[in-house]
DNA sequence: CAGTGAGCGAGCTTCCGCTTGACTT
């Protein structure tokens, strides 16, 4: 039996810390937060201090009980969750929960897994902070009234089963602003102009230079007249100026940028980050991923230090400590880093060891020099205009920590020349071989991928590195966002070109605003962010969560009640509640598109009980309204009159096959053809409204040749082999069985069918049972 | 599997933050 027993919240954790603490201990983990609000229902008594209702939840009581097996056997309990509010509430929990009597139970706290800080920890215990759990209570009592008050109202005045809360409806509103706002956003066009010169050295020989105007043009009109004004003009250089410039490392690794540049570097996924960087921590590669520390332990400092002297050599070394901008950021762990300096690469799937090696050359690059250029700006006169050519050259002087890596951004649109320049001096006459103007269009400001949205929760100080990547996956599993590619469109552009005294003009063609990965609003994302912000525009708010984390922030200090906090802010707020559930109406996003010219009767669009539609008249007359849905490419926000008319162009006869009818309509599943009382989806690129009839018999055949590839091997009407999406498969009286791994198909006997059902049934029973419980679960 | 959009009402849905597996019909 051991003397003590210590109790951190990750597994991964305390099997390293066991290792530090020698054999008197033993280290147990509690698997995040053992406690937590009644979930049936509101778990908060109001009228009596808003008294929070705990429970342990059924996926942990098994923890529990080892727990409790294992307090009541040591002599001296050590809590060892994280420094933070939700660590200190788990501590509490804990004590709660295991009973454990005050002269048997410290409160210890480290901020990096080495010896030296474990030892040290262990030397320095203390008692709980009670203010610091009030502060975890506060917060945690906060978003369940937030959200459990706010979700009702949208079930009532908007949609069942759809939710709101303090994070997730934020990171909505995000989403839905930056959509309105390129929406809204009015191209203008632009003329730049680039030069191509020719430089005759003093021995004769040639060389280019790439030159761009400083101005640019807003017509066609002014960038011609430039250009005619070119043919005459000299060019001479009047300046050369170079000057030193720097860049400097980025800071180690936190969840959020990790997340980033995972998605910038890799084409991650945040998710995908997140389960690639926990299987590398719980290797014992990296440190812990959720953290919003830039710290590294001294000990990986001097192992770096020593890493970068001996791959590199010293001038490569600059020893940096970095300070978190982020206000609120709790700094329970280090920055993410390699567990061991010295390991470059690892053992591992292909993703892991690009992750790894990302983090590996990130925590070097930390503590290495800066990098140092020349920067060279060429000001090129133009005899008869005041306009001035600049040609930019930039030479690398020192690569310092660029040897190793360089940082991402978001927008690479900085697309000047920056070539390495000729040897040039001022009064150097230049001849130009071509001088162009290409027009240009400005851009609209980018849409959030799944990674620059946790870049701006960040910034908004909204959300926790342990949840960043839940609240991407809740906020597009309720609908209210999505994640996918849409096509751009062909534009066309203005080319002129001034080469041997005469100008050229060109209209040429170029494929713009495609989106891949990009978080697009959904209709019903949409009208719910109205909805909230037009009643409870507080919580919408940005500051909203910067506010009350200054309110938490007091209440760790003393100096606030909890409960006062929360009632200041719940009284108010359940008054709202109530009110918009009596007074507002039910909130469709009806919009009056313009009237049909046929029959002069106004057209609307709308969300309806089965998502978006157009309605063709008024619901209050005596003659039925017509409806239709919307296409999957139509949104409420932006269908236009026409295209909204064409909808009702459906059911459509496309043409005849085989002697039998083809139509094209729109059904539960989709946009289809039907024939011969058979029904064929059509593809992503086909519209019910435009398919022709050679497309659609197409579609027809191709769905029969697969039908027909379908079927590998068919026993009775009961029994079959069939080919499915993850491969061979048994069906069964419309049931699927797995076939295990190595069974040779083509020799499967009727006999050998039932035997793996049979097989399947008994022991994957409880395992089915789960996974149908889940299914259930999810389409809730 | 291949429209539906009325109205009533029972019983359901829902939050954020801490953790990891079990799950891939």
């Amino acid at each position: 039996m051991e003397a003590n027993l210590v109790i951190v919240e990750s597994p991964a954790k305390a099997k390293t810390i066991e290792k530090f603490l020698g054999k008197d201990f033993s280290v147990k983990s509690s698997y995040g937060h053992i406690r937590d609000l009644s979930k049936k229902n509101l778990g908060i008594d109001i009228e009596k201090n808003y008294n929070p209702q705990y429970e342990i939840p059924a996926d942990k009581t098994k923890i529990v009980a080892e727990l409790k097996q294992s307090a009541k056997r040591a002599k001296m309990i050590w809590l060892a969750s994280d420094e933070d509010r939700e660590g200190e509430a788990i501590a509490w929990h804990l004590s709660e929960i295991l009973d454990l009597p005050k002269d048997k139970t410290h409160r210890i706290v480290f901020h990096e897994i080495t010896k030296n800080a474990i030892l040290e920890a262990v030397k320095n215990p203390r008692e709980l902070d009670m203010n610091l759990v009030n502060a975890q209570q506060a917060r945690r009592v906060l978003d369940r009234l937030v959200g459990f008050e706010l979700s009702p109202v949208l079930w009532k005045k908007v949609k069942p089963a759809l939710s709101a809360g303090r994070v997730q409806s934020v990171a909505v509103r995000l989403i839905v602003e930056k959509e309105r706002e390129i929406n809204n956003f009015k191209t203008n066009t632009y003329f730049k102009v680039s030069a191509l010169f020719e430089v005759i050295h003093a021995k004769g020989n040639k060389s280019e230079l790439k030159a761009e105007l400083s101005d640019r043009f807003s017509t066609k009109e002014k960038a011609l007249a430039f250009l005619n004004k070119c043919k005459t003009a000299g060019f001479k250089i009047s300046d050369i100026s170079t000057k030193p410039g720097k860049r400097s490392p980025a800071p180690p690794f936190t969840t959020s940028t990790l997340q980033q540049e995972a998605s910038r570097k890799l084409g991650f996924s945040v998710a995908q980050t997140m389960s690639v960087a926990q299987k590398l921590y719980e290797a014992g590669k990296i440190t812990y991923m959720r953290t919003d520390s830039l710290n590294l332990s001294d000990l990986a400092v001097g192992t770096i230090k020593n890493e970068i002297k001996k791959e590199f050599g010293d001038q490569y070394l600059q020893i940096r400590k970095y300070k978190t901008k982020i206000k609120g950021a709790q700094e329970a762990h280090e920055a993410i880093r390699p567990s061991y300096i010295n390991n470059h690469e690892i053992q591992g799937t292909a993703a892991e060891k690009k992750l790894y090696e990302l983090i590996w050359k990130r925590a070097i690059a930390s503590q290495m020099a800066d990098a140092s250029f020349e920067k060279t700006i060429v000001t090129i006169d133009i005899s008869n205009a005041t306009e001035k050519f600049l040609a930019q050259g930039e030479v690398l002087l020192f690569d310092g920590f660029l040897k190793v890596y360089s940082e991402s951004t978001d927008d690479e649109k900085d697309d000047s020349p920056k070539d390495h320049l000729p040897p040039l001096k001022t009064s150097d006459i230049l001849t130009p071989k071509n001088i162009s103007s290409v027009e240009r269009y400005e851009q609209s400001p980018p849409r959030y991928t799944e990674a620059s949205l946790v870049k701006k929760l960040e910034e908004l100080t909204i959300g926790r590195p342990s949840t960043y990547a839940p609240i991407i996956s809740t906020i597009q599993h309720r609908g209210y966002v999505v994640k996918e590619d849409r096509p751009g469109k062909d534009r066309s552009f203005t080319f002129l070109s001034l080469e041997k005294n005469s100008i050229k003009e060109d209209i040429k063609k170029e494929y713009a605003g495609a989106e891949k990965s990009k978080l697009f609003p959904t209709d019903i994302g949409m009208v719910v962010n109205d909805f909230l912000v037009e009643h409870f525009d507080n919580i919408l708010d940005y500051n909203f969560t910067a506010t009350v984390e200054k309110e938490f922030d007091e209440i760790a200090l003393g100096n606030l009640s909890w409960i006062k906090m929360i009632d200041k802010f719940y009284k108010p707020f359940h008054v709202t509640v109530q009110h918009t559930m009596d007074n507002t109406e039910r909130s469709t996003g009806e919009k009056l598109l313009g009237n049909d010219p046929v029959s002069g009767k106004p057209i609307y669009v709308k969300i309806g009980r089965y998502g978006p539609l157009v309605q063709l008249g008024e619901t209050n007359n005596t003659d039925k309204p017509k409806f239709a849905s919307l296409l999957k490419s139509q949104h409420i926000e932006t269908i236009t009159l026409k295209e909204a008319l064409d909808l009702f162009r459906l059911p459509r006869e496309v043409g005849e096959y085989e002697g039998k009818k083809v139509v094209a309509a729109v059904g539960k599943f989709g946009p289809y053809i039907s024939h011969n009382s058979k029904f064929y989806s059509l593809k992503k690129d086909d519209s019910p409204l435009t398919v022709e009839i050679d497309r659609a018999i197409e579609i027809i055949k191709e769905k029969i040749e697969k039908d027909k590839n379908k079927i590998v091997k068919k026993f009775d009407n009961d029994l079959s082999i069939l080919n499915g999406r993850w491969g061979v498969y048994i069906c069964y009286k419309k049931e699927n069985f797995k076939i295990p791994k190595k069974t040779n198909i083509e020799s499967l006997t009727k006999e050998d069918c039932l035997v793996i059902i049979k097989e399947n049934n008994t022991a994957g029973k409880k395992n089915k049972q789960k996974g149908k419980e889940k299914k259930a679960k999810e389409k809730k």
